[in-house]
DNA sequence: CCAAAAGTGTTGTAGATACACCCATGC
DNA sequence: GCATGGGTGTATCTACAACACTTTTGG
């Protein structure tokens, strides 16, 4: 326990002397996973209160390598597609006192400084490929379900809610691909889009419209070990699906 | 000269003590006029160097206030509508050896900070109402038009872009109403939104999209003292306007 | 053989496109 | 009266929504 509160002590001593100060990096890691989208939160050494993975910018650092950094850290991801999406910048975000005991930490972070600017960033990444890994200050990394996300530390439910609506606004310019593995069937896909969407879409429709953009392969491949009639195996087409996701023009109104 | 030597050394050693470090707020404030979109836009003193309006934000004010209050003091608004767009985070942005020596101001910029991380905000305002006044470094505060602009300083050039490219992008979104006197002609919104789309729009169609959007109501005047046909003035409809925008539902494929 | 999901056709309708035409006004 | 732009009507076509039906597979 005291080495812990020495290594912690340490890590901001180091941050306020490397990292820019008053500004923060928080991540909205969204993963696709049985038909929900699902963001990683971890939680806090000692307690049961979680929070988005976040972190500083080092003073020489551009701000999309800190973002990348720090994801890198907590996904083992090498490759992450992220889009940054929203300056949370108010004098007062949420209350300080209450937050601070919530975490309860060996150091006083109202020190650390009186007020934190954030920059939200969110992540599309392959749920499969990621191996959730905790920080120093956090002893759990797991994917939560977004219908049931606990009550966060911070106003870390506030950003999680701006970056779904920014998401959702934004669809047809984002690079869905990276939420999906290799290859999926053209019902994951449009369970995808219906959960993002927030509403069903006809299956029919759907495919004539998916079809028409050119953007999939399909291939010879069927899923197999499902009940049912086995679907087909799509993969995006990397000569067409970048241009559609440019220009913004595969879009479900 | 002397005197404003002195000046200048005091406002940013006042900035240094009472502002964020690494942190600043660039404004593209976006006005229409005779058909263009116009940009407003800053000329160092004693230089023919221009950039956009900007400052810095204050230790204990939020971000968004920040804007509103460098906002006013540039163009004499007290009703600003203001959107963040982008954070420009790189480590390197623009050669700053190369800008130093355009500003050519007596202090040494470079010791202000070795980088700047910028927060990008654009403003939609009423081209009439606006009453540009230049600050403390500068000496004019002028509309560009946004097709013949010149070499900016900084990566001004590139903001301006992205702001542009922003504007389009969620242009069913944004309320433009305030880039409109209070009343106008359909066809000078139809100019507007041709402008920002960058492509021209068949009259026809605008009128009957527009009329059944609901967001408009006809007055019973007519614009004056213009050649041939006079054309009748409308206003935005308070009761309309606002849902349609925040559903973002009148929008021209 | 039955339940459940995958995959394909068709049709009516709403909205967009592409016109054509008349009206009002200044010169 | 003529050039120019404002304002309205309509035919055509495309794209979407809303259906029904067949196919495949596990139990």
């Amino acid at each position: 326990m005291k080495d812990f509160n020495h290594s912690v002590t340490h890590y901001f001593k180091q941050e306020a002397e490397q990292s820019i100060h008053y500004l923060s990096i928080d991540c909205v890691v969204f993963g696709f996973h049985e038909g929900r989208i699902r963001v990683l939160l971890l939680r806090w050494k000692g307690t049961s209160e979680w929070s988005l993975p976040g972190g500083f910018i080092r003073k020489a650092e551009s701000v999309d390598a800190a973002a990348v950094r720090i994801l890198r850290e907590r996904t083992g991801l090498q490759q992450i597609f992220l889009q940054q999406f929203h300056i949370f910048g108010d004098a007062v975000r949420y209350n300080q006192e209450d937050t601070w005991q919530r975490i309860g930490l060996p150091v006083d972070l109202s020190k650390w400084s009186e007020r934190t600017i954030s920059l939200g960033y969110y992540a599309l990444v392959e749920y499969a490929e990621v191996t959730p890994r905790p920080d120093l200050l956090t002893d759990a990394c797991d994917w939560w379900s977004l219908e049931d996300l606990p009550n966060l530390l911070f106003d870390h439910n506030r950003i999680i809610a701006v970056a779904l609506e920014n998401l959702r606004r934004q669809l047809p310019y984002q690079p869905v691909s990276h939420l999906l593995p290799e290859t999926f069937t053209m019902p994951e896909l449009q369970r995808l889009y219906e959960t993002i969407l927030g509403r069903p879409l006809d299956a029919r429709n759907f495919y004539k419209k998916v079809q028409a953009s050119g953007i999939l392969q399909r291939t010879d491949e069927r899923r197999k070990g499902t009940p049912y009639k086995s679907p087909y195996l799509y993969r995006f087409d990397p000569g067409v699906y970048p241009e559609v996701v440019r220009e913004g023009s595969l879009s479900f109104p």
